[in-house]
DNA sequence: TGTGCCGGGCA
DNA sequence: TGCCCGGCACA
């Protein structure tokens, strides 16, 4: 049976003799399932006890010397039943059986199941064929997480993660219809799937899986979808978000179209909010939407873009200040120079040196410091006036 | 010494 | 998050 389990689900099971541990690695996938069996006890939190693992020993030669004790029939037929069942329950997976390196037809996995694939895994885990739950772990994970049975580490760390992105995957496929463009010259592949475009231009265009090709796939396709390209042209403010830069903000575009990705859910909170409410701030846009580091959309963002699409000044029911109204209404062209000049300045420790603009403190005094811009009264770099 | 503003604290 | 201020650098 397990030699026929082997066959059809796992790969390997080793077995630690010295601590009990049975070592079950799907589909050479690398995400081993370890388990430690109860070898003394006939507890059955886990189906797989002590009775399955003298018969893996049966199918497995072990080198340690541990003794097997008598197995009577009876339990050597439970050992089958058992093994029987969770090796089935495993080898049903389509995902496991199918073969991980060919090209994804659209629909295979949807969005967010990228994101498994970036920590090397390639998605493989990533079962998502529409909200139909992963076939083979209702009967291994619900077996996991019965109480009374000794915390698997290992096993969890891949529950959790899955618990952590189902959810979002499910909201990726709610609300976004979005295809996957290869950006690749004369390519242009489209696909629906983000681990499928990944994985077509890791093979396909960056010649395998490297670790630096596995993190320049980014950058190498872009998100279209009809959403998109139905709001994008109404409003200044979509269009600079462009449905990334919606989605990283999480709390003031909320009316806008929401083009969930985990790229860009890891991406800092958007430019638009860092150059309307601090920008006595505002090297930090340049440095963190230019970051060659972080293979995001933003990163991806041609530069021109990013300094120009925050200039438009756009309507915003967000309260603002004295200051900042002032600021809005009359230093939009100053504010672009203000941009465009942040790099110079460099990283916000280093300190500029002053300027010849003329600040709120020596245009109004000290005596009208209510007419000052709000980052003058906050002792902060001048919005009013910048140099 | 005055000014600009970074960094940090407070509510 | 808004607001304020100590303290530092610079002119």
């Amino acid at each position: 049976m397990a030699a026929v389990g082997s066959r059809a689900g796992l790969d390997t099971m080793g077995i630690d003799g010295q601590d009990g541990l049975v070592y079950m690695q799907c589909c050479g996938q690398g995400e081993g399932v370890q388990k430690k069996l109860n070898a003394g006890s006939a507890t059955t939190d886990w189906s797989v006890d002590a009775n399955t693992q003298q018969t893996n020993l049966m199918s497995f030669p072990r080198s340690s010397g541990m003794d097997l004790p008598y197995r009577s029939p009876e339990s050597v037929e439970m050992d089958e039943i058992m093994a029987a069942m969770v090796l089935t329950s495993l080898s049903c997976s389509p995902v496991v059986q199918s073969p991980p390196q060919k090209d994804l037809l659209p629909g295979d996995m949807e969005c967010c199941g990228g994101d498994l694939s970036d920590s090397g895994s390639s998605g493989y885990w990533s079962w998502d064929h529409g909200n139909v739950s992963p076939a083979p772990s209702p009967s291994v994970n619900e077996m996991d997480r019965s109480p009374g049975r000794p915390t698997d580490e290992g096993l969890h760390m891949e529950l959790d993660q899955g618990a952590c992105e189902e959810p979002e995957a499910r909201r990726c496929k709610s609300l976004s219809r979005g295809a996957y463009r290869c950006l690749w010259p004369g390519c242009g592949k489209v696909l629906t799937s983000r681990v499928g475009m990944k994985r077509h231009i890791r093979i396909l265009h960056l010649g395998g899986g490297s670790e630096q090709s596995h993190r320049e796939e980014d950058f190498y396709y872009t998100e279209v979808s009809s959403e998109d390209e139905d709001t994008a042209p109404s409003s200044p403010a979509p269009s600079f978000s462009s449905g990334a830069w919606t989605s990283c903000s999480s709390t003031q575009s909320q009316d806008t179209t929401v083009l969930s990705s985990p790229l860009s859910q890891s991406a800092p909170s958007s430019v638009w909010q860092i150059h309307t409410e601090h920008l006595y701030q505002a090297c930090s846009p340049i440095q963190v939407t230019l970051s060659p580091g972080s293979p995001t959309f933003c990163s991806w963002t041609p530069p021109g873009d990013v300094q120009q699409k925050p200039q438009i000044p756009a309507p915003r029911s967000r309260s603002v200040s004295v200051g900042e109204q002032w600021l809005q209404r009359n230093s939009t062209s100053t504010r672009s120079h203000t941009i465009s000049a942040s790099p110079s300045r460099g990283h916000c420790s280093f300190r500029k040196g002053r300027g010849e603009a003329k600040k709120c403190r020596k245009v109004y005094g000290v005596e009208r410091r209510d007419q000052w811009c709000t980052a003058c009264r906050w002792k902060k770099a001048c919005q009013r006036f910048p140099d």
